[in-house]
DNA sequence: CTCTCTGCAAATAGTTTGCAGCGGC
DNA sequence: GCCGCTGCAAACTATTTGCAGAGAG
């Protein structure tokens, strides 16, 4: 998703634009990792040494829920990353080491609905961990 | 995998059999859904009313790490279930009002692991949510 | 008798909330 | 000027750790 698309569904949902916000979805839009708050209070450490992290997870929360950002738990941390608009539903390869993240078109669900007559299926989560082919020689 | 086959493991690693760990791992035994410390606790607070909560975080690591236990993050929470024993990798569907679980014959990485050539894949996780039958109809 | 396990208390990490002032619109 | 946004401080939740005594082998 691109800053002006999350910019004006900011506006659309009656929540003014801030320098933090702003700040927050540049962010996001330049770097496609999944980062905790503390990473993006690192991040904006330079530009903006005052933000808060209440500040961060408030916004991220907003963020999250207006479907602006994608959330996940890595490590007893949320992280957040902005949100895919491509085509289609898929899913991610997270990188252990640098965080970087590879998009997957791929989604077990259809097989595995098929496997489960009678259920009622609201949330699914898959994902693959590992190195990326620059961290993984690295090591 | 059995109550037995649990104590054994735990004796061949050096580790002692308490009145704490039995109570545990005859819980996980007999309850096949994914349990957090809190959820453990409750459970146990008839038959053992005294058993603090770090002996049950201790103890649920200590049972993860040798693979007694399986774990999950599920709402923030660090949960365990008793590790299944069955032929061949699967996961699992977990309904989101009992906690029941049910087992999906079904790993999608194969598939996943050919679209990330150069990639080193250390882990993944694929879990469905929903609710079973029986919860479903209860809405 | 030794070495592990346990409960207690305190510390820690990540996150959330109440409040009063600041700042978009 | 109004109402939402922010920083501060404090609270909260889940979890971890140091320590000294209790208990398994």
């Amino acid at each position: 998703m691109t800053f002006d698309k999350a910019i004006r569904l900011i506006r659309e949902n009656g929540m003014k634009r801030t320098p933090s916000r702003e700040a927050l979805l540049r962010l996001f839009a330049s770097d496609g990792r999944y980062l905790s708050a503390a990473d993006v209070r690192q991040a904006l450490a330079y530009e903006h040494p005052a933000m808060s992290l209440d500040t961060i997870y408030r916004n991220l929360s907003s963020f999250a829920e207006l479907g602006i950002l994608e959330e996940t738990e890595l490590g007893g941390e949320r992280k957040f990353r902005m949100h895919c608009d491509r085509d289609g539903h898929h899913h991610h390869f997270i990188c252990m080491e640098c965080g970087r993240t590879e998009e997957l078109d791929l989604c077990p669900m259809d097989e595995a609905a098929g496997l489960l007559p009678g259920f009622t299926i609201e949330d699914h989560k898959f994902e693959v961990y590992g190195r990326c082919p620059d961290c993984a020689v690295a090591k």
